[in-house]
DNA sequence: TACATTAAGTGTGCTTTTCACACCTTAAAG
DNA sequence: CTTTAAGGTGTGAAAAGCACACTTAATGTA
């Protein structure tokens, strides 16, 4: 029997598993774009590298599967390792497979977006001192292919608000509907007028709003929303209902 | 320095690259759900493994990914290999992990989808006499988590559809507008109204009537138009337009 | 104590888009 | 010359989107 790299028929490929089981293994590794939204803007959590290659620049935090898991679990542990945190909300996004992306080694990479409050998370658990949270447009160059990852996942997480309450995620508990309104505007990279957004909100109706106000702002203070997340579903379900900003 | 699988520090991870370069390799699988098109049913084209494991059962088509390509190098290869057909539309859907996924042996798959016009690519380099195109909704039970793979791709589709001109690639070069109509249909689900349906195509302008007729269907015969693929980038790119159906 | 400052809160009217809906035309077959 | 089967065409009502400006509440300061 032939063994070949080039395109041969079917039975060529169906008979290559043992060629393939010897010779065409490769390391899986997982990259986490974790998105945080401080009251006013969008971030982007990221690690120092101390290690080569690359040793000294800003990366994506990441690991490699292993055998006993799936990629979600390597993802969220992760994400846990680095971050202490767990029970997030993690999407996988897309895989990276660029022959010579990681200079040292072939590496598939399978990058995860996640969603996290940065205030109501702060990372009791972390086990490293060089994350940092950035800016969106101020992060740093990142190694390899991580600045298309955060460019897609940015791109995935517009997209995504725009249909699903996802941004909810990114926000305390609750909010004021000026926060909500700097967070959309942070993702979709414009500004929205104040009436037609509370409108809009208001007509989706799956908003609480509490009796309580946020002081901390201005002096005449602000009511505090919480979203409604049995509502929402109950409506999605019974309703067909479907979150439109 | 301990080696371990649990959830430990950064540092630990940092260290663990040996570890994983020895034991934590994986295989890498590429499948394709594809798409096909013939002017009245969504098809999916699959193919009848003669290969255990699951000899004898209906799967997507697929193959391994080698050390000198990339994935989506690797899955227009397989489709080519299979099918004879290049040049294709071809996305990256999603990555499955699942551990047992492939019983015989732990693999990774990535799986892509493709959009192909049945009618004018005849297979003319068809490899394989067990491939055979299924309507979606009377397409058998696939083996492992290929029934998920196809479901994905199925609501990428939808999704897709309604915001890019993909549509077309389903199609012959030339079509009515009953064709277009009865694709939308498929694609969604549901029947549209006629007279909105046109009208909506004719306003994104974006298709060229020709005076020429498919006689084909009916006696009266109807108008043939081709897609003005120059004038929907000239567009989306000088006044930022966008498809929406 | 009134004046200035700062953010909060609130509604209307125009424009655009969406959606429901029905009849006539053409050409071939019987 | 009647029947049949698909093609082709337009209007009006309802909903959604969008632009737009002033008043209120609380505090700090002159």
């Amino acid at each position: 029997m032939k063994i070949t790299h080039s395109a041969g028929s079917a039975d060529d490929i169906n008979m290559q598993l043992n060629y393939y089981q010897r010779e065409d293994q490769v390391l899986l590794a997982v990259d986490c774009i974790i998105f945080g939204f401080d009251k006013k803007n969008l971030k982007v959590l990221l690690i120092k590298r101390n290690f080569e290659p690359e040793k000294g620049k800003w990366s994506l935090i990441g690991g490699f599967l292993k055998k006993n898991e799936n990629l979600d679990e390597a993802a969220a542990r992760v994400l846990e390792t680095l971050t202490g945190l767990n029970d997030i909300y993690l999407e996988q996004l897309h895989t990276y497979s660029k022959i010579d992306r990681d200079p040292g080694q072939r590496t598939i990479s399978v990058a995860y977006y996640a969603l996290i409050n940065v205030d109501s998370h702060q990372f009791d658990g972390i086990q490293i001192d060089s994350a940092k949270w950035f800016k969106l447009k101020e992060a740093p160059d990142l190694i390899f292919d991580h600045n298309e990852m955060v460019e897609k996942a940015m791109a995935r997480l517009r997209r995504k608000a725009m249909t699903k309450p996802i941004g909810f995620e990114l926000l305390p508990e609750k909010f004021t509907m000026r926060q909500l309104q700097n967070l959309y505007e942070s993702i979709l990279g414009k500004k929205l007028d104040k009436r037609n957004f509370i409108n809009k909100i208001n007509s989706l109706d799956v908003l609480i709003k509490l009796d309580e106000k946020d002081m901390t702002v201005s002096k005449k203070g602000a009511y505090l929303y919480v979203f409604d997340k049995d509502k929402y579903e109950k409506k999605v379900e019974e309703e067909g209902f479907s979150f439109k900003l």
